[in-house]
DNA sequence: GCAAAGCAATACGGTAGCGTATGGAAGTGG
DNA sequence: CCACTTCCATACGCTACCGTATTGCTTTGC
């Protein structure tokens, strides 16, 4: 890894990263300059200062979701499948949570996120005749709480089958 | 509200609070000491450094989690309802979680509760006549995933209540 | 090959918090 | 009332970070 300028994007793919290995705290100017190796003279020239970078932080990981779900919802195989690829979320989902919860901008773009997965599978489910919003809440929501749950004792993607086999027998 | 000397307990109460209301990031002792109307003279009095005051923290709220989940469970009403109860969790429920994603005390600590949460949701249901223990799981994770999701749109309760009879109708 | 622009390093002043240490107030027992 | 303990206020040095300003190195266009 030889020294070689970076772009904004760089900076703001350190920070998901960051985000993602080290949370919402780890998300200094500072901070990310060492881990990439340079100093924040490079931060402070791309960007005008750190909430302007954690707005567009925000921002990049929001399109990253939006292009993510338009994937899971055009993939043509089993609705199970689909439904599970909706909910389970890239590595920074947890940590997104968390930061959002301290944090309005971030906030705002995870309930944007939130609500267009919301739509999908609710959308998904009546397509195939089950039309209860409600399940299609609790559907979502367990795949979002699975991602907070202790890892071990528990096989998340199991329990989203079995919970989205019981829903889809209501067909 | 006279000035009065505070106990440990008093200044546990205040992180919670804060912790609850403005996220991990504001456990800081001069800023609770502020909060308090003192000075963190006293919080150094009452506790060695900053990670032994978190640390007793962490251990209140597994408390309080862990005697809320008792009287859930030894509450004789509907098998829904207590089912409900035992997803709920308190106030500072959240921030708990986000605090955990950066903090591994604060996340062994949550982890030992939602084993409970979830041991006590299996044997619920399992009394019932519902032995699928990946489906007990699956509602704990709706509840827990319920907490985070943008309030607009979504009635919680009904979703969960919705969920909670379908797997209530497989007995 | 050279100006101009793009990008990064460094130094600086400022803020906020940590933990210590020390003096003093406030409560308590005799 | 006094000694003694318990608790709090204040001041201090230290670290980490923010944002700016200035200088210097690289790349690019001509």
């Amino acid at each position: 890894m030889v020294k070689k300028r970076l772009s904004a994007d760089n900076w703001i793919e350190a920070g998901l990263g960051a985000l993602a290995t080290h949370g919402p705290a780890s998300l200094r100017a500072e901070a990310l300059a060492r881990e990439l190796g340079t100093t924040k003279g490079s931060f402070y020239w791309h960007f005008k200062d750190l909430p302007g970078f954690l707005t567009q932080l925000a921002e990049a990981w929001k399109r990253e979701a939006a292009t993510s779900l338009v994937g899971a919802l055009e993939d043509s195989g089993p609705v199970a499948d689909r439904l599970k690829k909706i909910a389970a979320g890239g590595p920074a989902e947890a940590a997104m949570r968390a930061w959002a919860s301290e944090n309005d901008t971030a906030r705002n773009h995870v309930d944007e996120i939130d609500k267009l997965r919301l739509e999908a599978t609710s959308a998904l489910l009546r397509d195939v005749g089950v039309s209860n919003r409600d399940l299609a809440h609790a559907l979502y929501a367990a795949g979002v709480g699975l991602t907070s749950l202790p890892r071990d004792g528990i096989d998340s993607d199991k329990v989203l089958s079995t919970l989205i086999d019981l829903v889809l027998a209501l067909r």
